[in-house]
DNA sequence: ATGCTGTATTAGTGGAATTGATGATGACTC
DNA sequence: GAGTCATCATCAATTCCACTAATACAGCAT
């Protein structure tokens, strides 16, 4: 019997759902709903109680998709290990990255990665913070890419980048001058200003309260996101400041939308960390990945957008968006 | 990719031969060296080399072997506890046996256990003992039915049953009446008298050298088989008498080609044994063939030969002859 | 009830696994 | 080495099975 169908299955037990396993698998929830059944008449065992919704595992499916977990895992691990022997790096990477992780920069990587491992399957998904971590707890992801990265606890994780805080303004904005003069405006400068922030539940909007505070500085906050992207938009169309990582913003000012101001006095960081779940070991092909984000960008090469990229062998490389 | 690829590559391996593994799976040799060279390709690495002949398993190979075999056994034994939990019995069971196990009432336990449990692949080879010893330990063979049980190493036996064993003489021998009369005769009658015995490399004749030297008596010998069924063919045709377990000489007395003659004063007996690889865990359905051996014979029902039997959906029960 | 969501069922299709025939190669014999 | 044998590779034709698409059905909500 396919190896195929125990992967299904486990992708069903796990994602607690036909479907959604057949999406993850890109195949049709028929043959999903036909393979278990197939192989819960080859065992002669029932495993999913569908009687209920949402459908239940029974005791044996319970006892089949512990094994079948361990045991799978096991052999992703002896196949990674007999091609690493003659250097051969295949599989699947799935790394899911905070929004801002720096799109442009990281395509850069994803482009090198799959130059030198056309074979690998490295799938990319943007998401929200904690959605990273979930993913990597409940191994739905590899490594993920974090801002602030928390270790200790099922998680380890591991310095990225340090990104610089600079102070993001309208073109128009008083200022603009005073930063260009000195080269920096001092953080006291935006005592009262309009502010555009994060929402409360990432850690960098906390990070830049508490830094502000130390600062003795307060600003009258007038919206919250929870990403860059609309932060950025807001700033644009006047509704106030903010403080951004550097890189995010590089796109904006090239063009002209916004302005970047770096601080004075103070140096602020955004700090980004690869995680990863503890005890779980590597495939070759995500420590690969992790070797690769060591080098600094400026020796990758360009992105080359109008020739497009070697496909070799690999499949489609995945990028969502949610 | 499917599981019994896996299966392929480590039948090859252990019988050191693509088209003897073809014959054990029932497939053609084109089909096996087509999986294999497959796997290779998807692995992306060499597991044999094929430029020696017998051919050799490259570094990658080895490690592969290893691990697939520990894995393909961990499988195994997830299925068949899952399957225990709902009393399903399936699976393969692959018995090798003695030439002299008893024919006839083997058959009948296969019947009984193949009714008992049609879903199980029930294999019976009727070997050399060395040969039974070899297939238990290279794990060709689940279990073993021998004489004279050897226990200890990588070997565990379970005592099955004691044939005692009578004189056997053709049915013009002078012995024939004093044995009539007598219910029996003493050892000692056969002192000098033409022999057809074992050969030395079995158990059995090693055991029957002892114990007429223990009752010092002699005889001569003039013809060694490594088989019962020659020996009681020598018989027959008047080269001598011999000594064999009763129950084997059955369908020959009672067709009156032979006959056996219980022997007076000393209780000599043929003790039959089932062997196993010790630290091996057994499968469900070996188990219960081991279980089903302990029910005496006359418990089950018998051989009914004109009616065939019901094969539910099992594959043929093989019984090959070597 | 009604609709919504999610799984089962069915027939038909495409691709992979298998076969049968044939070709290549190593090992052994003389 | 020439010849033989045994074994594995290769290839076209076939068989078989997993997958799809469309549809029916079941549990759960309002």
């Amino acid at each position: 019997m396919p190896l195929r169908t125990v992967e299904l299955f486990c992708d069903v037990v796990s994602l607690r759902s036909f479907s959604k396993a057949a999406t993850e698998r890109a195949v049709t929830q028929s043959s999903v709903s036909q393979s278990i059944s197939t192989l819960e008449k080859r065992l002669g065992v029932q495993l999913i109680d569908r009687s209920k919704r949402p459908f239940e595992l029974t005791p044996a499916g319970a006892v089949y998709h512990e094994g079948c977990r361990s045991l799978l895992d096991e052999f992703r691990k002896l196949e990674d290990h007999v091609r690493a022997i003659v250097n051969k790096v295949v599989g699947r990477v799935r790394i899911a990255a905070i929004y801002s992780a720096g799109l442009s920069e990281m395509d850069r990587y994803l482009q090198r990665y799959r130059d030198l491992f056309p074979e690998v399957d490295l799938r990319i998904d943007y998401v929200h913070p904690d959605e990273v971590y979930r993913r990597i707890s409940a191994d739905e992801a590899d490594l993920g890419l974090v801002s602030f990265p928390k270790e200790g606890g099922e998680f380890t994780a591991q310095e990225w980048q340090r990104q610089p805080l600079v102070l993001v303004v309208p073109p128009d904005h008083k200022l603009v001058d005073e930063g260009r003069e000195q080269s920096g405006v001092a953080i006291q400068a935006i005592e009262g200003e309009d502010f555009v922030g994060f929402t409360e539940d990432l850690k960098i909007c906390r990070e830049i309260d508490r830094s502000l505070r130390a600062e003795k500085v307060s600003v009258n906050v007038v919206h919250k996101f929870d990403n860059i992207e609309n932060i950025k938009r807001a700033v644009e169309i006047g509704s106030g400041v903010s403080i951004l990582p550097e890189p995010t913003v590089q796109r904006e000012v090239e063009a002209g939308s916004l302005i970047a101001l770096p601080l004075k006095d103070v140096t602020w960081f955004r700090p980004l960390g690869v995680i990863q779940k503890r005890h779980k070991t590597l495939s070759t092909a995500a420590v690969k990945f992790k070797e690769l984000l060591k080098a600094p960008p400026e020796t990758l090469p360009p992105v080359d957008r109008v020739h497009g990229h070697k496909q070799g062998r690999s499949r489609m490389t995945r990028a969502v968006m949610t």
